[in-house]
Order: C-alpha cells, then structure tokens, then sequence
DNA sequence: GATGAATGAGGATTCATTCAT
DNA sequence: CATGAATGAATCCTCATTCAT
C-alpha cells in the first residue's frame, strides 16, 4: 500500500465523498463505502476527519466557499447592467447546482436534524451568497429598474426559484417532455420578469 | 392492547408511518420503530406491506391523491377569475406541503434513488397535478390576461418556485428575519407577476 | 439451527455472560463474545436484553437476589446465638463471593461509571442485605454480647472486612503460603473478636 | 509546544496516564488518550513503553515503592507504641490508596487476567509492604499486647479490612448516611480490637 | 391475522500497534 | 527523538427481512 501524503488522501476522501453523494445520496453515505471506494481502511478517514459529520462539514464549507466565490466572479463580472448581473447570478446559481451536485446535495438538501449539527457560522455563508441578489435588487431599485417592497423577502423567493429549479433536475422529476435548457430559461424569464418594474398601466 | 381489523390496521400503520416521518424524517425511518409505535410486532407490517419500499409507496399514492384532490376542489372553487384560481392552487400546493410535510418529505423530497424503486406510474400521477396549473395558464393566455410562449415549460418554472419555497420552509433554512408568511406572499406575487401579461408599449 | 424458547435462550444468554464475566472480567465483556459462545448471532441477544447494560443489570439483580435469600436463609437457620448468627451470615457472605464469583465481579467489583448507568434502586437492595448484619449487631447490644457505639458503623466495617477478603481471594492475590480456609477463618475470627464485648478490664 | 528531554517525556507520560486513570478508570484509558493530553503522537509513547501493559506495570512499579516508602517512614516514624504503630501502618494505607487512587487501581483493583500478564516479581514486592504488619504484630505477640496464633494469616486479614475499606470508598458505596472519616476509624478500631490482646479470665 | 425467533449485513467509532521516514 | 500514515480487529448497536408456528 503506497503511502499517500496527508493533504492527498483527503482530497481523495473528499472527492470520493462526494461521488458517492451524488451517486446514493447523503442518507445512504456510509464511512466503510467510502473507504472501500478509495482502498483505504475505514480507520485512515478518522486520521483525517474527526467522524462522518466533521467530514461532510468540510464538504459544506467547501461548497459554500466555491460558490461565493463563482458568484463574486459573476457579480464583478457585470456590473453594468443590473438585469443582465441578476440573471447571470441566477443562471450561475443553476449552473452551479446542475455541475457540482455533489456539493449541492449536502449544502441545500439535506434533512434538518442533521443541519442542527453543524456550527450555524457555516450556514451563515450561505446567507452572505444571498446578499450577491440582494445588493443587485436594491441597486435595480435606485435605477427604477426593479420593484419590490421589501428586498430580503424578495431575494428569498428568488432563491426559492432558483433551488426549485435545481432541485426538479437534481431529482430528475422534470417533465420528460420538456427540454432542461428551455426549462432553465423560463425560470430565468420568469425571476426576471417578476422583479422588473412594470408602468402600473400606461398613461392616458 | 385492542387488536384492529385489516383494514385499521393497514391505516395505523400508514398513519403511524407519515407521523414517524415528520418527527424523525425519511432517514431515521424504521420497519421496527414502526411496530414499536403502533405495539404491533414488526412482522405484522409485512402482512400488510410486502416491504419498506411497498409501505412508502402507499404513502406516496395517498398524498398524490390528496394533493390532486384538493386542488381540483380549488381550482373548481376559482373557476371565475384565472389569476384568483391560479393564485389559489399555487397557495394550496404550499399549504399542502406545510401542512403535510410527512407526505411532501417522501412525494418530492427524497433522493432520487429511492423514486426509482417505484412503478413509475406513480409519479406520472404527480404530474396530472400541474395540468391544473397549465389549464389554468392556457385559458389566460386565451383571455390575454397571460404571456406565455410555451404553458408547459412555464408550468414546470410556476413548480419550481412553488417547490423551491416548500423545500426552504421544510428544512428551515429561510432567514429568520423574514416572517414565513410574508415569505410566502412574496412568491405568490412573483408567480402571479411573472406570467401575468405586460403591455411592453410604454407610453405614446 | 433450533429455535429455543425465549426463556431459555434468556437464561443461556445469562449463564453465558456470567461464565466470561469471571474468565475475562467485565472490562473484556462484548456482546459479540457472548454470541460466539451461544452460537447465537449478536443480534439475538438484542432480542432478549435492550443493550449491554440491560443484560448486566439483569445479572446483577439476579444476584443481589441470590444474595439476599440466602443471607435471609442463614440468619432464619442461626436465631439463637447471636454470634453463632453473625459468623453464620459473614461466612456465608463470603461464600458467595467465591461460589458466585461470576455475580460478585458484577455485583460489587466494577467501576462507578457503570454503577451509575443503573437505578439506584437496584443498589439499594445491596443494603438490604448488610441490614442483616446491622439487626444482628443491635440485637447483640442489648444482650450485651455486643460493643459498639454506632451499628450502621460497624455493620459497614464488617462489609468492608468481608469485601475486602473476598477481592483478595478473587484476584487470585492471597500469599500463596497461606491455606484459603485459614485465611478465611482468620477473618472471621477477627470480625467476631472486634465485635465482641471486652470488660475493660477485670475488677480490682 | 516545547519539547521535553526523553526522561522529562517519560515522567508526562506517566503523570497524565495517572491522571486520566483516576478520570475514566482503567477500562477507559487508551494510548491515544493518552498521546492527545500530552500533545504528543501516540507513537512518541512506543519509544518509551514497549506496550500498554509495560506502562501500566511502570505505573505499578512505581505505586509500589510509593506505598513502602510511605509505610516504612510510617513504621520508623511510630517505633514507640506497638498499637499506635499498627493504627498508623493502617491509616496509611488507607490514605494511600484515597490519596492516589490512579495507583491503587491499577496497583490492586484491577482484574486478574491483566496481572497475569505482568512479571511475578513486581507483585512480591507488594507482600514487602505487608510485612511491616507482621512485624508490628509479631512485635505485639512478644510484648503481650497482640494475640494472634498465626501472624501470616492475621496480617492478611487485616489487610482484607484495609483493602476492603478502599475498594468500598473508591467505588463510592458507602452509605450515604455514613460519614467516610467516621467509616475508617471505625474500621481502624476494629482491626486493633480484632488483635488486642483480651484476658480471657472475666471477674471473679 | 399475528408473532417470536433468528439472522446477515451494515452502521459509526475506537483501539493498540507497526513501520518507514 | 518523533511522527504521520496506515490498518485489522474489535466495540455496540440497528436494520430489513424471513420463516415456522
């Protein structure tokens, strides 16, 4: 058995996690599974991971961090036009979900008992993500371009959206009929849509 | 210990189960916490349910045709005005998700691996659900109270931010600055505004 | 593999568990030991018994049981005299530890961290048993036979004389130059002698 | 984390066995526990100790001079009085082995399987300390203070009270209702009337 | 209908220990 | 002198399921 280094065999713990994640799910994600898939003993994820939650933490704040920084990218990235940077966060935040399901699974869909025990800072990431539409609103809102009263609320069911979606493709429970990119888009329509401001009725 | 009937049974057994599931979530679910509940032996469920899987998929059948039921009723009861009914399925289908959240947990929230033990037929059964949504969004296209080029695709988008809220709410992870029912009228509003047709003339 | 009828597998689990109890001692009791012996799946025994400390607390039940009916025996079969009696109960007392040594180990020799896994009731019962000691103790005092200023006291000094002879001889840490009987005798003289009234000194 | 010179590693190694040994009991202690106190690698202990046995026999070995050492002061320390002596002798051990309650377990309440694996030798030394009793009482014999037919045997019987009243105290089952300090003179009491000498010759 | 008996497989962890560096 | 990497065996316990009664 080659020895690997330290930083090595967790990234492959890591890694293999999360292929094991998308493949059966965070429910059927066992320690033995996982070491079974890397040829290593079960023991050796210890070295690394104080137990199971610790190691789906890292993968949590891994997750997060990735998508932070994707967003941030995004939001630099078009600073220009306000509608344009919402759709492309929001596109981003599909895109993400759809490549890096693995992450998603346990960021965003795991059952809540096993949220209760994770350190909340961690969570609290996620909401900073948040902010990235939240900060696009308002400034839609100072050029007249978008309308909404309340900004936190909003954000959140734009968010509410965006999971939806991601969740529906995830789970593969899309209508067979319809095509994933015509899909995306239509939500993306829709979230725009919903937010931009309309003329309550034009003039007289 | 009063024995019940088959039939009773088979409904504790059900009832036991969705109760089981909203406590502890389909992951801690078990044949012989179950049994224990109900003071039946464990053995005693297979004579009702071949199996885990069986059981879950009567519970999923059940809340398919609860869900179906209550929104044709509403649908049936907002015949008059096409954003009331679409607005009022859309407002059942989360109650029905917060209300029934044993039901909602094993109809849309579990891994996918898990659907695919099931007949299919099943979840063609879920989708006759968002024919009420389509319906509904075809005879506003007709009346030019709704814009949509394609009601399925847009049909699948309304889903979306529907399943999307009832997922953040179940696994509480909504902000906790916002009150849950604001939260909810503001993707109401969205759904509503988002499909509902904009004359794009400005003035002149 | 024959089918046993739960009681009788109940009282194989027990006897099983005694007899590794005195050949390793309670720090290398496994469950799964126990099952290799009985040629039963692990499993099994969690049938019988909730967990590991259900089964030992059973066993130790049992034994304060034994313990009690027979001390109850012996102190009906030595009314008369009362140190006929006393002797009678701490030779008995010892007795037991070294017939039953299985139940002592468990009864009285193992670290608090298990003790205060169980009901305090079942402790409770040990004391019954050294309130034997104490009623022959008083009933000494009136007759004069007996010297001390506080029975509860004495009643436990006595335990520990007894306790500690019966750790000694378990633990196998007995000068081996010394006949077992001899040493048992030994002890029991002493707790008579120190029991025993002593005119302070002769008149004069 | 400063570095110790092998001896000093050694001596910490010792101290925090000793140290979580009085925390968890001998059941609970592990060479990882031991390696995370002192931050060090559990390997860093292999360099000082073949195995977990040789520790704990160091720890014993140690334990062991610590109480003749103790008992031998006590005894050069008390060379007037015979039954002074003896009391003494005794209420040090007795404070020995509440005083370093780490040493005494491992020294005399753990299970005999585990001694076995230990060198003969090292569990001589410990009927060393015995002998200061017999000393005392065969000292006691010439003198006429102390009566006993068989001073081996005797000794060993007042250590039975001695280790009994330990093992009582470190398991924590004494009753509630009786004072510790009260306990042990009483024991101590009653192992010098047990050998005191008593005319036999009542008045006249 | 109902159940007691039974199990194999698997779950997370912990342990003492070895070995190459 | 010290350690990081690694493991096999063991721990308790839970699970879904079967089968004879």
């Amino acid at each position: 058995m080659e020895r690997k280094s330290g930083a090595d065999l967790k990234r492959m713990i890591m890694d293999t996690t999360r292929k094991l994640l998308v493949k059966d799910g965070y429910g059927n994600l066992s320690m033995r599974k996982i070491a079974r898939e890397i040829n290593y003993s079960a023991t050796s994820i210890y070295l690394h991971f104080k137990n199971k939650d610790a190691l789906c933490h890292a993968l949590i704040d891994e997750g997060m961090a990735m998508l932070l920084s994707q967003q941030n990218k995004i939001a630099r990235a078009n600073k220009g036009d306000v509608f344009q940077r919402l759709r492309a966060l929001c596109e981003g935040y599909i895109s993400f979900g759809l490549k890096y399901s693995e992450y998603y699974e346990i960021m965003f869909l795991i059952h809540p008992d096993f949220e209760n025990r994770f350190p909340k800072a961690s969570y609290r990431r996620a909401r900073r993500n948040l902010d990235l539409f939240k900060m696009t609103l308002d400034e839609g809102i100072k050029n007249g371009q978008i309308d909404s009263l309340d900004t936190y609320a909003t954000t959140n069911a734009v968010w509410a959206s965006l999971h939806g979606a991601v969740s529906i493709l995830l789970a593969r429970r899309l209508d067979f009929r319809i095509d994933q990119n015509h899909f995306i888009n239509n939500v993306l329509d829709q979230i725009v849509r919903s937010v931009a401001y309309k003329p309550t009725t034009s003039v007289l």
